[in-house]
DNA sequence: CTCCTTGCAAAAGTTTTGCAGGGGC
DNA sequence: GCCCCTGCAAAACTTTTGCAAGGAG
């Protein structure tokens, strides 16, 4: 089970920040929708602009800064944010018809072991997408 | 041997554009500093300003459709182009010191084809960075 | 009561677009 | 001469910041 919005808020309350009505809000809103691809603007229109975007923007750092939420850059459009608490994955971003799909953990691992072995980097795969072409429109292009 | 400017002129020639000093000088900027990290920002300093930013948007923007350019992704900040007769290779992005390093192609397209093998998709590795830690970085966080 | 937070507004940073004049072919 | 290109300016879009008023502890 994933984080709820109780824990959250609970999460900003050890890091010494002070449970407010926005912070509830965006919490309530992050932990509800945890499976959509969460952007500040989406989340905004969730609460129906009753936050302010900076407050959201501010909120969204402080959880990321406390460790329980990342953002990711899918292509070209605003980040979008993922609670820590899901399984590692890799975003693939299919730059023909915009699909996103996702690589799970064991050979993802695997991959990112390859990685630090030749380089000592030790790559974060939630950070950035990886663009290319998903299997359809792989295939539409011969 | 890199594509030097006169192929970057004749490629935007073939694509049915017209052969015009502001293409050919931006045509410059990238074949003289392929190793830079170029900007669109970098390309107008380097031109002065002698050429407007839109310019330089809307040639990189065609040598890219013209398949001998692409862009990268490595932060926050502007997209960074590279030539396409380069070896394929990923770029790396520390989190903490921001320096980038690239990984090349045999160990790469290894990965790659791991990711194509799994889901079908063929993945890019230019348009995104890789962000994580560096060897350093990574040991300091110990 | 203190000072952390909020909303508002504006700025910052990158990229895109509309338009009238100018230049390539 | 036709119409593609350019520079200029402004807009679009995402994110950040300054500040005075308001609310948590």
């Amino acid at each position: 089970m994933h984080l709820g919005a109780d824990e959250l808020v609970e999460t900003l309350r050890r890091a010494g920040l002070r449970a407010t009505a926005a912070r509830r809000a965006v919490c309530e809103v992050v932990a509800t929708h945890h499976e959509e691809h969460l952007t500040p603007a989406s989340i905004v229109a969730h609460l129906s602009g009753r936050v302010d975007q900076s407050t959201v923007y501010r909120t969204l750092e402080a959880l990321e800064g406390a460790g329980v939420l990342v953002h990711t850059h899918l292509g070209h459009g605003p980040a979008v944010y993922h609670l820590t608490d899901e399984p590692v994955h890799q975003h693939l971003v299919c730059r023909r018809c915009g699909r996103t799909i996702e690589i799970g953990s064991p050979r993802l691992a695997e991959l990112l072991a390859a990685i630090t072995d030749q380089t000592g980097f030790v790559a974060d795969p939630a950070h950035f997408a990886l663009s290319g072409l998903c299997a359809g429109c792989a295939a539409a292009d011969r």
